[in-house]
DNA sequence: CATGAATGAGACTTCATTCAT
DNA sequence: CATGAATGAAGTCTCATTCAT
């Protein structure tokens, strides 16, 4: 009794994360829209109909996916926060955070479109964290007051979009340091003066 | 005798604008996947197979159009670059006619990823107005030379995205400038003074 | 437990076969091209899309009848070669053979030039069984010998097709039995007796 | 007055010349059912209703040149039957003729499927001349008379077809030549018995 | 829960034909 | 007579979804 997991849920659990996988790298190798349920589930060994039982639609595998990695994302952030670390240094930190996971998954967050306009799967509380780095920079002079915060964080966000697809020959990391130089330099507060 | 077009091309004129407009209108309104070719004749008012005389495909609608923005985008700094105004000025006034064009055209940008992940209509034309500018900057001292010009250009074109994309509720200009400001504080060298 | 094939797949093959028997039916009724895939499957009452689970186009089920009939018609053949009969005799039986097969499926043949010119469904071995008997018919000096074999292959096959594709009223049977006649009187040595 | 044929009416007979030599010309290398009336009209360089001035419709063309075809051969034919050889010297020299424009015309003859079942463009005249020739050779002794003339006609047009459609090695008319050979063989009584 | 054949709506596309200029 | 844009019927094919087994 105490044994809640029955081997009958382990195994669904198992092919649930089977399809998932699976479609992630269809979705990426394929593209979304080119990808047809029944192509899924012939990766996968499985029936068609065998996909209604664990979702409900394509769009729900990718929904399903994105909110993992986007509480992925945040379980590293939280534990972040709570470092003594400068908030410069903790902007830094937290820009190589994201930006590696951006890197690991660039292709995924491509098809976020395919969700509707009005279905971002990050919660409020993802900007939240931000705030709170930026918030006491600028509360200890670190960092410029006359921006608001809400630019800085879209702007901070931008700058890992804009690495993560970039062109150059630049590499990810290095291109990413780059921008975060030229963004914290705009953003410090020039003491000499 | 004068008049070398004739009225059977202007109409034709008219009705592949016709066609233009009303795709653009239906693809911002239900989404390019899901506005199909009878859904524009029928708006168009016309038969489904005169489409064809006008177009290949869907995405050629959508290419032509980009193609048409990213030309009027290219003209307007054409002329800007032979000013005399400084670097600084210019990135600014390029930044507020890109973001104008960006803004009123800002869900057709965001179209771009269904012409394929090669096929932005823009040539390398673009990115060397801007680079010559960031150029002259660097050389007279006005920017800072640590970084490298291509990340410069693409952290720009980054602030452009990310305020056009922006959910904030500050308007579109001030966001811009916003980040204009954190951009040029950025990248300006502030060692004396 | 013994019975290996399901009910399930017993109904596929079933279906198949209707759907081949339909489009037989059509294709000779209406002709090829005037059949589309929507009235085969509306006169077999099912739906359009389940066509495609059996067959890849209309092409597809016409090569897979003619490549039954024609397998069929090897066996005929290849069991007759081994009886001991004299080469004219053989020729002869193969003839009437033939003959038939080619009578049951006269207009089924006639829809040969819709799979492409290089598209025989049948492979060289049909070719070979009547080789190897004309061969013994030579050897023996029964045949004459100044008329090469693939000549007289395709003259053969010629009968066939004349007697086949005849509008004269003279009975299928009897219209090859003449012309059999022609034949293996010219290819008959006769200078001696 | 007198002169009967306008500019007008000449410049229309070249029009009609250059649309019967381009649709051939394209059946041919593309096939009926791939052609297109615009295809043929863009070649021709004239615009596509144009073609309903001179055709009803794209089986009409054909019709026209499969027709002209015959009534040249016709003429060949008719020419020869009047001469004073013997019957199988004539048989010989017919089937050189419609062998030769068999082999010119190849491509053209297997479009005649498209034309309905009974839309043979030739009428029975063409029958006529051969029977006549057949007739007066087994009149004079030289050809067999057990085998009905209609019988000996279709085997003769076999042969043509039957060399014209050859995959062997051989050339054309040494194929023909053979199986002329064949042929009068088997027709001719066996004096020698 | 798994299966996979059946479904049929609906998208795309072609093209013979018409007709206003 | 020539033109060629407009037409829309018709055909092919795909695929998410259902449901009997």
């Amino acid at each position: 009794m105490e044994n809640v997991i029955s081997r009958r849920d382990r195994k669904k659990v198992q092919i649930l994360n089977t399809l998932v996988d699976i479609s992630m790298e269809l979705f990426v190798a394929k593209g979304f829209e080119e990808t047809t349920i029944a192509d899924i589930m012939k990766s996968a060994d499985l029936g068609t109909g065998t996909f209604y039982n664990y979702f409900q639609s394509k769009e729900d595998v990718l929904k399903y996916v994105l909110t993992q990695k986007f509480d992925q994302a945040k379980n590293s952030l939280e534990r972040l926060i709570k470092s003594t670390i400068s908030p410069q240094e903790k902007i830094s930190q937290i820009l190589v955070i994201l930006g590696r996971i951006y890197e690991d998954n660039r292709q995924l967050f491509g098809l976020i479109n395919h969700l509707g306009p009005n279905q971002p799967p990050h919660g409020p509380e993802f900007k939240d964290i931000l705030v709170s780095i930026i918030d006491e920079g600028q509360k200890n002079g670190d960092f410029r007051k006359t921006i608001p915060i809400e630019i800085v964080i879209e702007t901070f966000m931008g700058l890992i979009k804009s690495a993560a697809t970039s062109h150059s020959k630049i590499p990810f990391m290095e291109n990413l340091n780059y921008k975060l130089d030229l963004f914290l330099n705009g953003l410090t507060e020039k003491n000499n003066k």
